[in-house]
DNA sequence: AGTTGGCACTCAGGAACAACAAGTGCCAGC
DNA sequence: GCTGGCACTTGTTGTTCCTGAGTGCCAACT
């Protein structure tokens, strides 16, 4: 019983549950496949396939179906991830650049992943701690009131409005944003805290403790305290499949809409630019337990900013998807820079 | 036969079926209601509503449903929009201040009402062309590409990125700025571009092309060309009905990821303050004929800037979802000038 | 006129049952 | 180690029959 034909069985076994969404076989398995053995053999290394926990059968007289255990395998051992098309690329590429700023760069992005996979997509915000400082502006409300706006490298804004108690003129708040942006422009918001530290102690005591409330209010902002934003985009697309997923859909619909869910989702592999697969109980969200997971990060120049993701049932073309996965990811890095 | 009693009937009807999803029969009505009358005298009732198109039978030996027709009498004539209790308004408008920015005044806004209503929630952000100017902000990135920040008196911010032909320094960017402000500050947006009009012919001519580009980029910026941006919620409330809506489930979803089916579905209706209601085959997207939408605006100070809505199944609760409607577009009009 | 009890009629939904088809496990033989 | 054959299991499909909820209509009552 050669073990090389055992893995060719389970992946025409995956193949063929991803196309059909129902049980397979022996029997179609051999007209499909050119597997040059008879049903008799395949079921047999279909015996050997369950006894190892690759697959299962939902009943004593049906065909198999894949196990976690046998996507896992058939994603590690059996998956190339094929390039896209140079037609697809072209698309993806056009469609992406016709954005003008980060909220419809992504917002397309997230669209584009969902249309590309059939899938739910999702996509992170560029997270403000990982990217770096652009500029930031302090525009004078009130006497006693200043908005800080900090526009980061990727081109998203974060702004907040301060309160201060002693009111600051035009001029002496020229000063404060000219020294800040000397100090900060271009630093990672990271190491912007430390910075600005010191700045306070420049100025004069009168307007001292305005540049304090203007300085912490600034290292607010860049500590992203503020939760990181996703969206989501494909939801549709959740309630496309068959008809059996459809009992299932409501606790993944209700997963995704809790952004905390989701970046946990996000956030746990933090590493690769290589997209990374989690199948079923894999992921610890316990609401997603019967769905799969390829998530990737993407950034400008090796700098991972954001992770984006698709959401779909375990049965999924995996190879597809992690091809457009990384696609998206790629192109959206590189929009990044050029903003 | 009295004419009061048939409405009776109607809104007996139009309440049971939206609390039990099930047709409604003669003999349950009686029951249930106090109408002091015999099944056989509500089913003469129920012949003759029949016969006006306000009810029908899904088939001959059931109860009855209300039509889109049926729901509209109902809405029309025998709908109070009772106001929300005291700890509700307390929760929502707790729930609201707690928004640090734009962005999340409207996450939060969706997702409340959403909660509210169980059903789907759709925010439409703050119309740029409708609010005013709080601030406009030139940002030099290099010397010859300029960002434009204009900040909206609702807190939105937009911007947009401008390549000169010919550098500008910091200087005569600072005079630019100053200019711009002077002449838009507190304007409404629509207005902007007549007042900058003029403004490069201050300038020197070696400064003239800059400024007519920033002064473009300006007015292209508060043209809003660029789409609207709306953020919906609750999808997964969708999938919470019993069974024989699912069917219609696929198409409402897809429709709601079309922000320009959105944007069509909230700019119906322009004026009132008070909650519209479209009922079924009423709104003219023809995916959502059998889904009722009840719409707001909401704004500051008499001025809508902005609208929102709740999609559900014809079957909804009328009365309390414009009653959420009505507090969540109060609070978020409130917060627009609070900012 | 308006209301009511009574009654025959309709029809969706469920239960029970048979026939069927797909698929399996296992075994003897090549 | 592979294969054809065969008995066995079990979900699916279709049929029939029954039940119950609900109706429409009519004759009688107020």
């Amino acid at each position: 019983m050669s073990e090389d034909r055992r893995l060719a069985v389970l992946r025409a076994i995956v193949e063929d549950y991803v196309a059909t969404h129902e049980p397979v076989g022996s029997r179609a398995l051999v007209d499909r496949h050119h597997l040059n053995v008879s049903s008799a053999t395949v079921r047999n290394d279909m015996a050997a396939l369950e006894d190892e926990g690759f697959i299962a059968q939902p009943h004593t007289s049906a065909g198999r179906i894949p196990t976690d255990k046998g996507y896992r395998l058939f994603v590690d051992r059996l998956t190339e991830v094929r390039a896209l098309s140079t037609p697809e690329r072209r698309a993806i590429q056009n469609f992406l650049e016709g954005a003008f700023d980060l909220d419809e760069v992504v917002d397309r992005s997230v669209r584009l992943l969902a249309q590309l996979t059939r899938q739910v997509a999702v996509v992170q915000y560029p997270s403000l701690p990982r990217s770096s400082v652009r500029h930031v502006e302090l525009v004078s409300l009130l006497p006693t009131r200043v908005m800080v706006v900090v526009i980061a490298s990727t081109g998203r804004i974060e702004q907040r409005v301060v309160d201060l108690d002693t009111p600051m003129s035009e001029d002496g708040l020229a000063k404060v944003r000219q020294r800040i942006n000397a100090c900060v422009q271009g630093l990672r918001m990271v190491d912007v805290a430390d910075a600005i530290a010191g700045l306070p102690a420049e100025f004069a005591p009168v307007e001292r403790s305005a540049v304090i409330a203007l300085v912490a209010s600034l290292m607010e902002t860049v500590a992203g305290q503020r939760e990181e934003r996703v969206v989501i985009s494909g939801a549709a697309n959740l309630t496309r499949v068959p008809s059996d997923f459809p009992l299932t859909v409501q606790p993944v619909l209700e997963a995704l809409e809790e952004h905390v869910v989701l970046l946990k989702l996000l956030g746990e592999v933090e590493a690769s630019e290589q997209p990374t697969v989690r199948i079923g109980a894999e992921n610890d969200v316990q609401q997603l337990s019967t769905a799969s997971i390829v998530t990737s990060s993407y950034g400008g120049e090796g700098q991972a900013v954001g992770n984006l993701a698709v959401v779909g049932p375990t049965r999924m073309d995996y190879a597809a998807n992690m091809a457009s996965v990384r696609a998206v990811a790629r192109y959206l890095g590189r929009m990044m820079d050029a903003q």
